[in-house]
DNA sequence: GCCAACGTTGGC
DNA sequence: GCCAACGTTGGC
């Protein structure tokens, strides 16, 4: 299983939006960058990813989980761009934000710090245990 | 609100 | 295929 990072603004779509949506989860469309494309393509059902919200809050706030494969996006004016669907699976007991993320020496090379502008990103087996470890989660 | 960083576009 | 110009993102 492979872990990610989903980044969206909590003024458009936030934790609470997505939580609103259920078990049914919502289609991650709208993404316009390749990299993020392909992240999304390379997902499995099953993976788990954190929802980061940007520019408010800047942190890390739950966990979602990704339960369909890459699809055409509908909202893509042509053929070339996909999106899966995810839905949340429980809040962090304690949010992660990006200063903590960046203060914390095993987070030095994630791709939330090192790369802040990719709105959909991997996140290593080790990385994704030091912000459960960080958050208190216990899984 | 500013601007640095990044990705994309398009002229050559 | 290079690179300057441009648009967008997102932290500050």
């Amino acid at each position: 299983m492979a872990y990610w990072l989903f980044k969206s603004e909590p003024n458009v779509f936030g934790w609470d939006d997505l939580i609103a949506k259920g078990e049914a989860g919502e289609e991650w469309d709208g993404v316009r960058n390749y990299q993020a494309r392909n992240n999304m393509r390379a997902m499995q059902i099953g993976d788990l990813g954190l929802f980061y919200h940007s520019n408010i809050g800047k942190e890390a706030v739950g966990i979602v989980e990704v339960i369909a494969l890459a699809h055409p996006d509908s909202t893509a004016p042509d053929t070339k761009w996909d999106c899966v669907d995810i839905r949340a699976l429980r809040k962090l007991p304690r949010p992660i934000s990006l200063d903590e993320a960046k203060a914390e020496p095993r987070l030095r090379e994630m791709v939330l710090v090192t790369n802040s502008r990719l709105s959909v990103q991997p996140v290593s087996d080790a990385e994704w245990a030091t912000i459960l470890e960080l958050s208190g989660d216990r899984g």
